[in-house]
DNA sequence: TGACAAATGCAATCAAGTTGCATTAACTAT
DNA sequence: ATAGTTAATGCAACTTGATTGCATTTGTCA
């Protein structure tokens, strides 16, 4: 895992220390191909006989979070969902019966519309969350 | 205030009860502008002078979201909110350090987007959210 | 190895949302 | 207008996601 060690020097020489958690933390999120839950990610680390406190569990993922590391999104279920901020800038189709989750890139993406905004709004866009819900294959 | 009657009327077609809490809370979503969380239209409510439960407040929300009266949109708050269903298909644009929220309507959207899932994917998009963050006029 | 501060565990707390159950009130039929 | 029915409500307890204060532990480096 060659892009593990390279996040953990990058916070080490940052001056931030690589704890057993942070260590576990992030490589589960490197594996992980899906958002995770704070829960599902706290039972992960139990499946690998690591038991965290749920109030570490968060703290580390607002830390991930505030270094770029890990990016939030959220598909309306009540909870926030965090996944790796390494891969390139796409989106979610989530399947709304069986609730698999999907990457999908978007050629082009929403600059067009981001300056159309700019320009009819003069609102400066910074981001956006875009997700798509529906039905996958299996469950058409 | 024609839509209220309309609505009101269409509900009583179908056999729901006009209750006080009901009327109350359509006559809201239906003047507010931005989409608001259940807190909000509780307390929306306790200013016009009417106390009402909290249980209440939520199921009559999920009630009129059922009946496809109002839609819910989330800004990634951890909260849910709702808002009339009435106006065309559009997205928000919310400032990030105000928190004012706009209305958005992109011509033709995202049926090109969503046809391309289909094509590539075969996943059948039922529904999106999008959402744009950035900062207003005011706070740039 | 010891000192310092970051990170952790624990427990309490908060906010959003849900549920069971007894009571109230909107509507219907008479 | 009245009585019966049942949807809607209030209350209280509870669940889940998330946060916080504080004492303790642990990673790092001199």
């Amino acid at each position: 895992m060659v892009e593990l060690t390279q996040i953990l020097q990058n916070l080490k020489s940052r001056g931030y220390r690589l704890t057993k958690t942070r260590k576990q933390i992030i490589g589960i999120f490197l594996e992980s191909r899906v958002p995770l839950s704070a829960q599902e990610l706290r039972l992960e680390l139990q499946r690998r006989n690591y038991q965290v406190d749920k109030a570490t569990v968060y703290r580390e993922i607002s830390f991930l979070k505030g270094q770029k590391i890990v990016r939030e999104v959220q598909f309306g279920e009540g909870k926030k969902r965090f996944e790796i901020n390494l891969t390139d800038h796409h989106h979610h189709i989530v399947c709304i019966r069986c609730e698999k989750v999907d990457d999908i890139v978007l050629e082009n993406d929403l600059r067009d519309q981001e300056k159309k905004i700019f320009e009819l709004k003069k609102f400066k866009v910074l981001n956006h969350s875009l997700e798509f819900f529906g039905l996958c294959t299996k469950c058409q």
